[in-house]
DNA sequence: TCTGGGGTCCTCACCCTC
DNA sequence: TCTGGAGGGTGAGGACCC
């Protein structure tokens, strides 16, 4: 029996920029790329308006600044994507209990277990009302694919793009497969397909004439079966609602390449406790941990420690990926350092002694340094930095997109220990994040340098706004959270004029 | 002036136990 | 006592995805 094509796909159209044209009306039709701004950002999104230059995802920041010089080149909120794919997400489970999240832009929902859809034209009918409740709901437009498996859901999306719907009827698929790029299939990427390229074989239908045997020896077992089972458009797999994450990392890329090994052991060591940090977020414990090192060329390598009992304690965490650090050979720099927690669990087993001495420890901490934060937070710099002593190293790193969502650049975590004096310096501002003029009200920055800072003062729904420039330390200045993109109250109130 | 960050899954090598 | 295979756990690396 064929499978009805009521498993649906949807994408949000370059989703991060198409968020930050929505809410900077002065964009809208222009070339916005969205990534890591410092010297070894990439494109995490490039408008359309953008594509037409060539600049697309996982790009270099500074080749996409070569081909499109003139685009808005702007720092991730994800607070605000979050916000946004929330009230998409909600749309989606409102068809069906059975939606699987791929990322903040794209899902599958299983139409059918949600009673909404039980062939080809109710189908059709979903598809084409959640394209328009989306675009109510925030202002963006979406694709969606609609097919009998996640796979041909997933590619009837991408051919559907942009702002389009497509159906594949069963029966089809072999024919509408057969003469597409073998990288149009999940799981084939630059190395499988170059690797298939040289024994002859670039489109689907190519594969599946190979034979699943041949393509077992070429790209080993798991990975053969699959490609030839997606080759006929068989894919069984289930759309899943919950899963479990098996993992939680952190990592930093630098904007210059560490060599003072100090100074490596002190970032190793904060990236630990924002890993612990993050894992006690998710409300888990994991039992190995995992130190991620990028040399100076690139060659990454990793080395990995599993403990007798999962832990969620910065202390332990903390050793251990000491120990790993010293495992590994850092002569010639370092571009990025990453620490994680694999084998999740949802307890912890730690030793009582060692769990009471911990707490202790923090009691002890919280009271000499007057922070008051909570628990689950991780210590700061002031301990961390211990294990190397002063380092004499200066400021804190400055990894690559530092600059985080929602204002001036941010130390990274773990530094500023409690009661230190902060020296003063300048306020930094990121292009793209949101700010508030007590005079001139909600703004972007549209960028910053010798002590300037240029801002844009419009609102999602507010026609374009006019530029202002101020000083960096202006105290009328602020850095503010995002306003939403649709059903904002003050949407159509003027923007204020001269002050 | 190349190449982010946070994940998942797979494969292979090695060691240990049975 | 020696040998060999099966199978699990662990560690490392690669490919891929968004």
């Amino acid at each position: 029996m064929r499978a009805a094509p009521t498993i649906l796909h949807l994408d949000m159209d370059a989703f991060y920029a198409s968020v930050e044209q929505a809410s900077k009306p002065s964009l809208r039709g222009k070339a916005v790329i969205v990534g890591g701004l410092g010297p070894r950002g990439v494109v995490a999104t490039a408008s359309y308006e953008a594509r037409r230059f060539g600049v697309h995802s996982a790009m270099p920041m500074a080749q996409a600044r070569r081909l499109c010089p003139n685009g808005a080149y702007l720092i991730p909120r994800f607070s605000l994507y979050r916000a946004v794919s929330d009230v998409v997400m909600a749309l989606l489970r409102q068809l069906s209990p059975l939606v699987e999240p791929l990322s903040l832009d794209e899902a599958f929902v299983d139409l059918e277990a949600g009673g909404t859809a039980f062939d080809a034209e109710s189908a059709l009918e979903t598809g084409q009302r959640l394209r328009a409740d989306i675009l109510a709901a925030t202002g963006l437009s979406a694709s969606v694919g609609l097919a009998g498996s996640k796979m041909l859901a997933k590619v009837a999306s991408e051919e559907a793009k942009p702002d389009g719907l497509l159906l594949i009827e069963p029966g089809t698929e072999r024919a509408l497969l057969a003469p597409m790029s073998v990288r149009t299939l999940p799981g084939v990427g630059p190395a499988t397909g170059e690797h298939l390229r040289r024994a002859g074989i670039t489109t689907v239908g190519d594969l599946a004439e190979a034979g699943e045997d041949e393509l077992v020896r070429m790209v080993g077992r798991a990975h053969g079966v699959g490609l030839y089972r997606m080759a006929l458009g068989l894919d069984d797999r289930a759309v899943v609602a919950e899963r479990d994450a098996k993992s939680v990392s952190v990592e930093d890329t630098f904007d210059v390449d560490l060599h003072d090994r100090v100074r490596i052991r002190n970032e190793v060591q904060r990236l630990a406790d924002r890993c612990v940090h993050r894992l006690r977020e998710s409300g888990h414990s994991g039992r190995t941990i995992v130190l991620k090192v990028r040399r100076y060329d690139f060659s990454t390598l990793t080395r990995s420690e599993t403990l007798r009992g999962p832990t969620d304690d910065p202390a332990v965490v903390r050793e251990a990926a000491a120990r790993l650090l010293e495992a590994v050979d850092t002569t010639g720099g370092v571009r990025l350092l990453g620490v994680g927690v694999t084998g999740l669990a949802d307890y912890t087993q730690e030793d009582l002694f060692a769990q009471s001495m911990a707490a202790e420890a923090a009691a002890e901490a919280a009271t000499a340094g007057g922070g008051g934060g909570p628990a689950a937070e991780p210590d700061g710099a002031a301990e961390a930095g211990g294990t190397g002593g002063a380092g004499g190293s200066g400021g804190p790193a400055e990894p690559t997109g530092s600059t985080g969502p929602g204002g001036p650049a941010q130390a990274p975590e773990g530094t500023g220990a409690a009661g230190e004096a902060e020296p003063a310096r300048e306020r930094r501002w990121a292009a793209g994040s949101d700010v508030q003029h007590a005079v001139y009200g909600p703004g972007w920055v549209q960028g910053s340098g010798v002590g300037r800072v240029t801002v844009r003062f419009e609102r999602p729904g507010s026609p374009p706004g006019r530029v202002r420039t101020f000083r960096v330390d202006d105290p009328e200045l602020e850095p503010s959270d995002p306003l939403p993109l649709v059903g904002d109250p003050a949407v159509g109130e003027p923007v204020p004029e001269e002050g």
